[in-house]
DNA sequence: GTCTATATGATGATAGAC
DNA sequence: GTCTATCATCATATAGAC
């Protein structure tokens, strides 16, 4: 990797630890064992190269999420696969996790890779809904845009109860219980 | 309101806009006009300050949802008013957006009020759900503790969509996919 | 109980040599 | 393309006068 690559990669691993504010080009630069001339060279600020990061990140999530989505006989199934727990759950999601910080939320450059990537996991998901409305296992008059919100806010709500409880468990309850939802229903 | 509750106030309201890494005792000394002398008199510094904050939260955020969680005819619709907008989603919930700076998650004194509350919540809910579960509304063999998680989780989420969209719309269509769940479940 | 002065280190960024 | 030196500003906190 050179100098440019090491440095995005330091700073897609710090942004995610740490966050945006919590992240300053020192940390990034140590980490990717770079100057600081060199960091001003490759990129115009923090905020470049935190983009730059950010798409980075976007393009493993994606990878990720298709495997997910892909996996399994039933739509449930596929659903469960994209509520899986992964290693990182504590951390939070990367994405998710980013946009809660004011800074990153007030800057238009900074938002739109997350927002354009929570788009196209929406769009994901509801195309996996689709399929199975169409093979009979979904209710033909199931409001599919609306459910992938809801099942994407599952996961993004289920990293928040994670992390404040330190634990994995509020994470795994809050995918069984959309799980039932979307098998069972809950009214009598 | 004197010094000391100012300052708790001014804490409050900097944490809900800026987060804890991104507010500094300069800042709310400021919003409070209390000097910095004054501060460090009522309160052993910026941790200590926060925590006062974080309580001062939790009690009204459990009156609110007290009242949304009585309202209503159905337990569906007790869960809807849980779900109904606020005039805050694009700043998030005052307690999830917190949790998600590491400063706070890594620092048990800042982070325990946050798991209490939200322990508290899914109390609520759950107890609401029960409710429903004897006037006959629910299934009798419902997972009332994941689905109570869950129903929490599609909150959080939806403020982090909302977030990111900087648009209200994703938070609406997550609790409607929510309520489709709770009320009809999807597959056939 | 509140004030000002100060300490110590980090921040994000620039300047200019090599 | 990378380096070091430097900048102005902010961070959190302490010291000691009033």
């Amino acid at each position: 990797m050179d100098s440019a690559e090491r440095l995005i990669a330091s700073m897609q691993e710090l942004l995610w630890e740490r966050g945006y504010s919590g992240t300053s080009p020192r940390a990034v630069q140590k980490m990717a064992d770079v100057g600081q001339g060199s960091m001003y060279h490759h990129f115009q600020g923090k905020a470049d190269l935190a983009v730059a990061a950010e798409h980075l990140m976007g393009r493993e999530l994606q990878t990720q999420i298709n495997e997910r989505l892909s996996s399994g006989a039933t739509t449930v199934d596929k659903i469960a696969a994209f509520l899986t727990i992964d290693e990182h759950v504590l951390r939070g999601c990367r994405l998710g996790r980013l946009v809660q910080d004011t800074e990153v939320a007030s800057n238009d450059e900074l938002r739109a890779p997350i927002q354009t990537m929570f788009v196209w996991i929406q769009q994901n998901i509801a195309s996996t809904l689709e399929d199975g409305r169409s093979n009979g296992e979904i209710r033909p008059d199931a409001n599919i845009e609306a459910l992938a919100a809801t099942i994407l806010a599952v996961r993004q709500g289920a990293y928040v109860l994670a992390r404040a409880a330190q634990s994995e468990e509020p994470f795994r309850k809050a995918a069984d219980g959309l799980i039932e939802m979307l098998t069972h229903g809950v009214c009598v």
